[in-house]
Order: structure tokens, then sequence, then C-alpha cells
RNA sequence: GGGCUCGUGGUCUAGGGGUUAUGACGUCGCCUUGACGAGGCGAAGGUCGGGAGUUCGAAUCUCCCCGAGCCCA
């Protein structure tokens, strides 16, 4: 009955909140926080991931508000790339190529407002405190301009060069493609063992792998990819295998097109993989790479930019990849070089977009110098305070991996164009700093003709990798080349969140540019999130049928519900979705709303300090002050479960169960004053303590019972609680009192006597008389005596494992079997002597054992050394 | 294959050297008392993925194995 009827009211606030306008960020009002909140990437719908990342990063947003800080929280979406122009071409049936580069350019901007709209909607479901005052979109002029201008001064310093190497090549969206583009899946395909005769050499047997025929002697080499025979210029085989001594240092001859190959010995190869030798072509894969690196071969491919062989393939040129490895193996069996095919289970790299095979092609790219800064880029990370810490091993590692520069150019339209012109004889000539944004596929150099040779120049029709975007966002956010003033105050920024994915991508992107361009890290803080997985444990699919999708979470059940469920997930792990939390979330709320309306009804006028405090006043009160102490310190280090799990049980089971059971007798119709103060104070500062958690009821119960008493006209724009007081004596006479009503209720509960109904007379012992009222009133007890009865006592010993471990060692064990055996007896030795004698020899001294008092009798309730008496 | 992380009652989760192992959801029993039955009281249910080791003592530390996640190869 009169439950929180969470549907209702968050519909209300979502509109009012757009209204007040209350999540500004003020120029130059200190002190600031400000955080490189993740631009959403704008392809459409919100998935349960992004609910809880962005939830999380809210949490900070408002906390970090109501402890008085300018917030800096932008509503920003991620508007580059691949994906948007997928979408696009999916939609209108399409590829880039078949229509005006600047038609399509804008198609994919239509799409991606489209999708914000709707985006911006779902943030504003969730709750989000985003600022939309400093809106930003990544593809938008004033953003891209950024980028540009980053990449101006990078050129300038040297940092940027032009060159041929083997980059990762999607054949069918024919770009570039960063290691990050790439995903690998497992695919059958044919594993072909093919014969590779010996130039001028017999071994001494036939071994494994090494036969002969009437062609001679040979050596047989697995491979999946016969269609590169062409560019094959070694083989190798590990020094370990018992073959090597024969086989190393010997050459062979490629089928079919018969090149010489040398058999070396290295130790990347698997001798268990095939025959245990393997044939190298310069660019088969990232590890021919490596081997090509390592020998020094000469860089050989014979794929192109649209996935056909070229000249260097002889009669298979021009033939789509897997065109040609058919017909070379047709050939290769006619020719009588296969020996065998078997079927292979192989992980490949492929397109993360169209899922096509990556190949490695020599291209024009344009590269960013990044192997020269691998120090300054670590040093920056261990300035930077990372949440949880393991995180930045990530980072750590991947850095000292790095093998080459960063390829920044891509051949792609949707994204920002290079800010450049190249004559035909390779001179470039840069934007000046003042025309970007500039698109040199339109707009005019800044000179003329090649100011080196006179030729005409033509723009680059190259764009940037959307890393180069995303990786300046706190230099977008910090006002660098708009506002110098301000950027020397903003930047660093105070925190990055983002998720454990893309250490390797953002966050070193971020340091690295951050590092190039100011010499400064661009944050002090950062928290990586993990993922949300199905409710099975499993990440979610479409094909798996396990998707949970939010907006029908908060349909159901409300954003607060969805954020309680963030509140329960740990930073940096990887949490399960779990509809039992939306039920705990719900029944929470419902608590919460029931409290505040018993202390709304209670209060009539804002209460002012009473002249003195009720002991169990003082008690719920200090009970308050530590949780919104610990609480605090959790907000501090961005641990949400620990700070939502403190301030739910006490709400619950201190506030709710005890405190306010034992209030009720001083509120009907007495009004005490010190009870009324607390439950205001009590009940304003749990709105508070809810508020970055649960936003929606906060407000609410802040509108409802609070807002008329108080200054601020929304809770998200008030002061967090502060400690009011903690009185330790209160405490424990609280506590106390506490555990003998507790007794009691039981007591009634289990003799089928109703809660409210009265008792004639109870007697306890054990207790002072602090809280002689609050017991015999809360339970409605006729006639109460503290002690008045005789009680004996016994005294009972307890081991204190962590003390006598150390000092017996091995013979704790026969210690703690004594005392547990006779705990009585041991007790009242050492009461009398001081020391008990364990055996012969063991003089086992007080600080060993921990004595406790027990009341000794079976018609009492006893609870620790209280003894109750119900006559 | 490598780096990091995780594996605790039926389900999810806290705890990260000291011995009745936290709580939630679910289950069972009792209770309509003036904030709340979306509530209260109580109960059953785990020996902490498996194995070995370190230690007086291990869910907690070390090693190996198994399973999962992310990133990389």
């Amino acid at each position: 009955m009169n439950g929180y009827d969470a549907l209702s009211v968050e519909k209300k606030w979502q509109q009012k909140w757009k209204e007040m306008g209350i999540y500004r960020f003020e120029k130059g009002k200190e002190p600031v926080y400000s955080i490189d909140n993740p631009p959403r990437y704008a392809s459409g719908a919100l998935h349960i991931g992004h609910a809880v990342h962005y939830t999380h990063i809210d949490f900070v947003a408002r906390y970090k508000r109501m402890r008085g800080y300018n917030v800096f929280f932008p509503l920003c979406f991620d508007v580059n790339g691949i994906p948007i122009e997928e979408r696009v071409e999916r939609k209108l049936g399409v590829t880039r190529k078949d229509i005006d580069r600047h038609e399509f350019i804008k198609l994919c901007k239509e799409f991606a407002d489209e999708n914000i709209g709707e985006m911006i909607r779902q943030f504003e479901m969730l709750g989000e405190s985003m600022d939309d005052s400093i809106y930003y979109r990544t593809d938008a002029d004033y953003y891209r301009r950024l980028t540009q201008i980053s990449f101006i001064e990078l050129y300038k310093k040297g940092l940027i060069y032009k060159g041929k190497f083997p980059v990762n090549w999607c054949p069918r969206c024919m770009t570039a493609m960063a290691d990050a583009e790439i995903e690998h899946v497992n695919r059958k395909t044919w594993l072909n063992t093919l014969k590779f005769y010996f130039v001028d050499y017999t071994p001494p047997y036939e071994m494994k792998g090494v036969g002969k025929d009437e062609r001679g002697w040979y050596v047989e080499i697995a491979t999946t990819r016969p269609e590169l025979l062409a560019t094959c210029q070694m083989a190798a085989i590990n020094p370990d295998d018992e073959r090597a001594p024969y086989l190393a240092g010997k050459k062979i001859r490629a089928p079919i097109y018969g090149q010489a190959l040398e058999i070396v010995e290295d130790e990347k190869v698997d001798p268990e993989f095939g025959t245990g030798i393997v044939m190298i072509c310069t660019i088969g894969d990232k590890d021919d790479l490596e081997w090509a690196m390592k020998y020094g071969l000469e860089l050989k491919i014979c794929i192109n930019e649209d996935g056909t062989l070229n000249s260097l393939a002889g009669k298979y040129a021009g033939m789509k990849i897997e065109e040609a490895k058919k017909a070379i193996i047709e050939d290769l069996k006619k020719d009588g070089y296969l020996i065998k095919q078997e079927e292979l289970e192989q992980s490949v790299g492929v397109c993360w977009r169209c899922k096509t095979p990556i190949e490695f092609i020599q291209t024009e790219q344009w590269f960013l110098k990044i192997l020269p800064f691998k120090e300054e880029v670590l040093k920056a990370a261990n300035r930077m305070k990372w949440y949880p810490e393991h995180m930045k091993k990530r980072l750590e590692e991947w850095v000292e991996s790095l093998k080459w520069d960063w390829v920044i150019s891509r051949q792609r339209y949707f994204a920002t164009p290079l800010p450049l012109w190249e004559c035909e004889n390779g001179h470039v000539v840069l934007a000046e700093e003042k025309q970007c944004y500039v698109d040199p596929t339109m707009d005019e150099p800044p000179v003329e003709r090649c100011p080196v040779c006179g030729a005409k120049l033509k723009g680059s029709e190259d764009v940037f990798d959307t890393w180069m975007d995303s990786s300046i966002s706190p230099l977008y956010n910090t006002f660098w080349k708009r506002d110098n003033e301000l950027f020397k105050k903003l930047y660093p920024m105070s925190l990055r969140p983002q998720a454990h994915d893309i250490i390797r991508t953002w966050a070193f992107y971020t340091i690295l540019r951050g590092v190039l361009l100011t010499g400064k890290e661009p944050f002090r803080e950062v928290m990586i999130d993990g993922f949300i997985l199905a409710p099975d444990g499993k990440p979610m699919h479409t094909s798996l049928g396990n998707v949970i999708d939010p907006i029908e979470i908060m349909r159901e059940h409300g954003a607060d519900a969805l954020r309680y469920y963030a509140a329960g997930c740990k930073l940096g792990e990887d949490n399960p979705f779990r509809f039992q939390d939306l039920v705990r979330g719900k029944r929470l709320m419902n608590k919460i709303w029931n409290i505040e309306k018993f202390i709304g009804n209670a209060v009539e006028a804002k209460p002012s300090p009473p002249r003195e405090l009720n002991i169990i006043d003082k008690w719920i009160l200090s009970l308050y002050s530590k949780v919104v102490e610990e609480a605090t310190q959790h907000m501090d280090s961005f641990e949400f479960s620990d700070a939502m799990k403190k301030i739910e049980y006490f709400i619950w089971h201190e506030l709710a169960d005890h405190y306010i059971e034992m209030v009720k007798y001083r509120v009907y119709g007495k009004k005490d004053e010190s009870a009324i103060y607390t439950l205001y104070e009590i009940g304003l500062g749990i709105a508070k303590l809810i508020a970055p958690f649960l936003p929606f009821i906060a407000e609410e119960i802040y509108d409802v019972h609070f807002k008329r008493f108080e200054g601020e006209k929304s809770i998200h724009a008030s002061k967090w609680p502060e400690p009011l007081l903690i009185d330790e004596k209160a405490v424990e006479a609280g506590e106390r009192a506490k555990k003998v009503i507790a007794k009691l209720r039981e007591w009634k509960n289990k003799n089928g006597i109703a809660l409210n109904s009265p008792i004639k007379k109870v007697k306890i012992s054990g207790i002072g008389e602090e809280a002689k009222e609050t017991i015999k009133e809360t339970m409605k007890i006729e006639e109460l005596e503290i002690g008045g009865f005789e009680v004996e006592y016994e005294s009972i010993a307890e081991p204190l494992y962590n003390k006598i471990g150390p000092a017996f060692k091995e013979k704790s064990k026969t210690i703690v079997e004594e005392i547990k055996k006779n705990p009585e007896e041991i007790a009242n030795e050492i009461e009398e002597k001081g020391y008990a004698l364990i055996g012969d020899e063991i003089k086992l001294d007080r600080e060993f054992v921990r004595i406790v008092r027990k009341p000794k009798g079976k018609s009492l309730i006893e609870v620790d050394d209280i003894a109750i008496l119900i006559e």
C-alpha cells in the first residue's frame, strides 16, 4: 500500500531536471572536477554495458558535485569512422566507392544525427547528469580542427613520416587497419603438405618429413597459404628438432616458382605443427613479418590492395586470393608436389566490420613515431592513479611489447581529413593552423604551387585513424587551442573513465598524445570498468539469445533499480547481469520511501538541535556519522558497491529495524524534540547519501519532505552530508539496548505474542539505566527493573588465535584444545593467579585469552552478558 | 601461446593468513503490531574450482592443473 511508484516519479524528474538545468559547468569556478567522459559512439541503441559504465561515471559526477566541485561532465558523441560508414553502406546497399565522396559523408552525418537524438533520450532515462552546455561531437569542425592542428604540431616536431610499410589491410574495405581493428576468428582451412626438393643435398637416411621419389630427395612442408609461394624466401626448423643438424643450412626449391630457399634454425618454429618445418614468406601473417625483420629479408608482397595477386605471382596474377589458392593447389596436385591435404582449425585475423581475412600489403601510409616515447608514456602512466591499480599493468605490458609506429592514416571517407596537400614529386604542404578545419579534397592549399619544385598541389584524400580524434578528448575538453588561460587551469583533467578493453587503444593513445603535445599526462586518475555479462555469466550475443536490453529494464523496473544493480558492480570486474538486484533495489527503495514517509509525518517544522540529545538518538547519530565517513572514503576511491552496501545496511538494519522502533514512543503524540531533530537529520542525510546512486527517488524524497525546509532547489545541488557526532559511550549503550529489544521481540514472536501487546514485568541484569525508558516503552513493559535479581555469572575463556599462534607455534593446537575443553576452569585460574597452567610446563597468560562473562541458568533470556527475566 | 583478472550455499556476492565464512535472491515455518506483508521474526542450505606446498594456523600466500572474461599473438 502506498508503495513507491518509480516509473511515474522518474518520468517527472527527467522532464523537470531538463528544465531546471542544474548540471552546469561554470567556467572559472573552482575547484573543478573534470571528467573525460567517453564520447558515446553514435551507432544506435544503448546496451547494458554502456548503461552500467555511464551510470558509474554519473555516480562520480553527482558525488563530486555534492562535495562542492564545479563538475565538468560533457554530453558527447563519437561520430567518426568505419562502423557508421558500414551502417550507411548496408542501409543503402552500396559501397562508398559507388557514390560521390562528399555525398557519402553527408549521408553518414545524417545517419549519426538520427541516432544522437535517441541516445540523448536514453541518457535522460538513465538519469545521467551530463552537461549539454559543453556538448561536443567528434565529427564537428570545432573538434576535428584540433585533430588537424595536433597533426600539424606533431609534423613540425618531426614525429610524422610517410613510409612504405607493410600494413594490415582489408581487401574489401580497401583500407589499412590498426591492430586494434583486427578480430581473430577460428576458421576451417586446408593444411597442404608440399614437396620442396633439395638443391644439391642428399640426406643420410629417410627421416620424418624428409622423403625421396623419382625426382630426388625433398622436404615436406605444410602450409595453409600456397598462393604465397611466390614470395617464399626461407624455411625454418626448430633447433631442438633432432632433424635440424641434417637440414639446417641446406637449400631447397619452392614448388612451381623454383626459387632456392635456405633452411634456418629458429626456436619460434613449433616442432609439433605440420611437419615441423615451415616456409617463410615475407608477409603471410605477423610471424612472417617478424621473421622478415629478423633475417633482413626483402619485403616481397604478391597481393594487391583489392585482394588480387600481382605479377610476382606469375600465371596467377590478377586472380583473387581464394581463386588463386584453388588454382595453385590444382597445379601442385597435377605436378606431384602435393602430398596431402588436412582440415585445420585456424585462428585468422579478420576485419572487425566485414570479417574479411586481413592481408599484409605494402602501402604508402602516414606514421606517428611512438617507439622513441615508450619510457615517457610509462612515466606519465605512473604519475596517474589507476583504479583498480592492476589495470596499469595491462598498459605497461602493451607499451613494452610495441614493435612499430602508429599508422595514423586510413583510406576512408567519414573521418577527419589529413590537413595537407602533396605535389607529384612528393613534396608536402601543410595546412596553416588558422585554416583548420580544412578538407583538402575541397579546400585550397595555403600556397598555389609547391614551394619546393613549383609543381601543382593535390589535396590528400587520406583521413585519420579515428583514435587520432578520440585521443585528444582531454585536449578538447580543456580548451586547448581555444582558450589558453582555461587550458592552463583545466589540464590535466581529473578523471578518465573507460572500460578495460580499450586500455591499449584509447588510454594508451591519449597518454601518448598528451605527452607529445603538452609534456604532461592528460589526467590524474583513471577508472577502469569491466564488462557486463549475461545472467548466465557469458558475454552477451544476439546469437546466444542472452542479451539484456537496458531500455526494457528501465521501462519495467525504473532507472533507479538498474542503477542499484550498477552500484553492485565492482569496478574493473566483469559482472553478470542480476535480476535479483533489481528486486532488492526496488525493495530497498520502497523501504526508504516508507521510512521517509514516517519521518515526514513526524516533522512539522525544521527542527533545531535540542538542548540535550537522548542517548538512543546519540547512538543512531553516531552510527549514521560513521556511515557517512565510510561512504565518503569509498566514494573517493570509486568503491561504489562498498559505499552502497554500508549505506543500505545502515538504513535497513539500524535505522529501520531498530531505531525507528525505539523512537516511536517519543514521536507519537509527544513530538520529542531530540527525536524529531535526529529523524530529520538522518532522514535528509540518507536521502543525500543515496542521491548519487538513486537520483530519482532521492530527489522525490527531498521534494516531498525536505525542500520546504532547505534552501536548495534540488537534492543534487545540495551538500554531501558531514558526520554529526560520534559518541562511543552512547554507541555502547545503544547497542546493548538494541540487543535486549531484539531478544525480547524474538521472544514475543516465538511465543506467539503480538509485538505491541504489553508485558507485565521484566527484570534485566547486565545493563545500565541509560536506555531503560527506551526499552520499557518500545517493548510496552509495564514494570521494568534493571538489576533487581541475582544472576550467577560464569567466566569462560576463549582462545585468541593470533596471540597464541606466534607465541607457541606447534604447541598452539594442544593449547587451543585445552581451552575449549575447560573454558571455565581456565578462565577461573587466570582470574585467580593471572595465568593458567596447561599440562606441566605451559604457562598461559591473560593476554592469550578473552574472558567472557555469561549468565548461568536456563530460565533466562541471555544475550552476551545480559540476562533478561520475564515474569 | 603470452599478459592481467576471476572461480565462495540452488543462484549472485562480501571477505585476500587466525578457526560458529558476509549478505542478497530463492526455499521453508511463524507473525496483519499505527512507515513498510515489496514488511517482521526464525530455519534449512556452503569448507570456499581441483591438487600439491609454505605455516602453529589458508577461502585468504606459492606452484601446477581445470574453467571463464578482456587484450594481445
